[in-house]
DNA sequence: GTTGTCCTTTCAATCGATTGCAAACCGAGC
DNA sequence: GCTCGGTTTGCAATCGATTGAAAGGACAAC
């Protein structure tokens, strides 16, 4: 016989070859019952010897469908500097591990967005299976219009009071509290939160830390409430600028790792030590953490799982299933930057 | 009239609503120059009113494209720890960027890949247009192997003797030649060099350095070059190793930013002082470098105008341009982890 | 009135698959 | 030989667009 005499590329070509018509290769192929076992297994050898591979965009076109799924990082508009947290990179490579399972494909859209209505019908929508985004920036309304239609999506973020989304997120409230809560109990009294509130999440984890306050029957200081962007540089700017309104604060809870890495430099920078003079505890558990000096303490939440449980839930959506909420679990990774005391290194 | 009664949402809907054909719809939205002025204006203002939005994938299928872009991350087959540094978000953003300002879609392909061959006739490389490499890994050969293949692709990495690719690629050889030289000017004799030297980007930073030994007429040391992992917990496990081998070195070059702060980590942590002992230079100037204690000196290179390249370049060659190799500048950032004075920090 | 020319529009094939329905086949039973 | 039932296979429409070739229409020249 001759060797693949042109390249099979075609469903038809195949069919051909087989001596059948398109219709009953792709029955084949598809295993479907209305199909004989040796045609089936005809027309398997076939494509296998002649190395074809079926059209998946083809395929997809003509099942109404696209096999991606689009991953839609909410962006600080004032920070044009697009997701430079570490957070990202760890909540992205465990969606795409996710979807490679299940044969999905990830479109990356990282548009700058002031206002995600106008993703409606843009590309990311209309290409996709699904969306998933990543924090919900102050878009909570929009968002609400966007689920409104019935597309499938899912949300990383807090839950917010009318919220008519499929939500997936992290025990932030219980996150704030235990680093509060622990800086408490090293016994420090002044506490400072540093975030920006107006964030859903970072509004979630400063209402733990009120509650670890209010246990420990400490009065909140409104001045100790420091509205700090995600932003390294802007953070950085935002440090100093509480160091020269002289606030005094010997502990600090930051809504992010890089937050408080940002803010150990510019106090060291400015003669203070931590963790002596300022405790510090961060928020994510990134991979420098433990590498900073001090080591940073951290309150972690599985971020992988996290991507995991984005997938499946939107998974879910698309195949019509009822999909709740999913809240992960926040531990408390103690080192020292809080103050807690040096451990042995491994070597 | 009535106003959108059922929603128009293909070609055809929208050419019966005109009284035309389908075929003279398609070519009056597209601004053929074969419909004439009056109906073309027709079609614009019946397509904006009643909504319509031209199905992509439809006409992507037809005209046998894509519109997306494959990303692929070379990742270590070792650490299954995906892409945890921060240097590929930034690349990664810059891609993003310029892939959206050229209408594309960007596909992120994030497979473990011992063997790149088998992604021929996967979706990374059927469902896109052309595809972006992010590291050469140890494949070169087998890239070489795909880039016969014809299809469009560029690959970030470094130059290699029999490369046929589309190559764009830092200035490693002058990175690593900066990154010794300084440390060689401030008067630190015994050098060493942590980084895969497999790696051919590592390598060209190696040569540099070598090249740099040489002008100062100092002799290389075999003990001093240090096989660390791109991975942070196993760079941390390669630097006690060698302070367990008490190999003497008073300046380090490291590969990655990342690799550096989990060096300034463990020496301290073994009572070394950074920078009075032991002097440490990085590679990239991640976002972090500057907050580290002390900041971290490191080698800029312009990641996002290297995204920008990357795609520039893809997209050439998918125009069936000729589209030559890219080298992007390097540059010494100094910061005080290499002995530099202390600066006065911006407040 | 016929013909030629130019400008505009339509016809119909095409991209590569899936699938409802009709047709063909095959052996068995009468 | 004919019909029946069940199993296989084929026909043709369909998804939503693009595009070469052919047709239609208006107008001027002869």
């Amino acid at each position: 016989m001759p060797p693949a005499q042109h390249k099979v590329t075609t469903l038809q070509q195949l069919a051909d070859l087989a001596g059948v018509s398109r219709a009953t290769a792709s029955r084949a192929l598809s295993d479907s019952t209305l199909i004989s076992d040796k045609t089936k297994s005809k027309l398997r050898s076939l494509a296998q010897k002649h190395n074809y591979r079926i059209n998946e965009r083809a395929r997809d076109f003509r099942l109404q469908r696209s096999r991606v799924i689009s991953v839609v990082f909410m962006l600080d508009n004032q920070s044009q500097q697009h997701m430079s947290d570490p957070f990202f990179l760890e909540m992205l490579g465990g969606i795409a591990d996710s979807l490679a399972q299940h044969d999905y494909d990830l479109l990356l859209a990282h548009a700058p967005i002031d206002n995600v209505e106008h993703l409606r019908d843009s590309r990311v929508f209309r290409n996709a299976d699904g969306v998933i985004f990543i924090g919900q920036g102050e878009q909570h309304e929009r968002l609400n219009a966007l689920a409104a239609q019935g597309r499938p999506m899912v949300i990383w973020g807090s839950k917010l009071p009318d919220k008519r989304y499929c939500l997936v997120g992290g025990e932030n409230e219980h996150g704030g509290y235990l680093a509060a809560s622990h800086l408490l109990g090293l016994g420090r009294r002044h506490l400072a939160f540093c975030g920006r509130i107006d964030l859903p999440e970072v509004a979630a984890r400063y209402r733990g830390y009120q509650r670890a306050l209010a246990e420990f029957g400490i009065a909140e200081h409104a001045d100790r409430v420091l509205d700090v962007p995600f932003d390294m540089r802007r953070a950085q700017a935002a440090f100093c600028e509480v160091l020269e309104r002289r606030v005094r604060f010997d502990a600090a809870v930051c809504a992010s790792d890089v937050m408080a890495l940002s803010a150990i430099a510019t106090l060291s920078e400015a003669g203070m030590r931590v963790p002596e003079d300022i405790a510090v505890v961060g928020y994510d558990d990134i991979g420098l953490a433990a590498y900073s000096r001090p080591p940073l303490t951290s309150v972690r939440q599985n971020i992988r799982w996290a991507g995991r449980v984005l997938v499946e839930s939107v998974l879910g959506l698309i195949n019509g299933e009822q999909v709740g909420d999913t809240s992960l679990a926040s531990t408390l990774i103690v080192r020292r930057s809080c103050g807690a005391p040096p451990r042995a290194t491994a070597s």
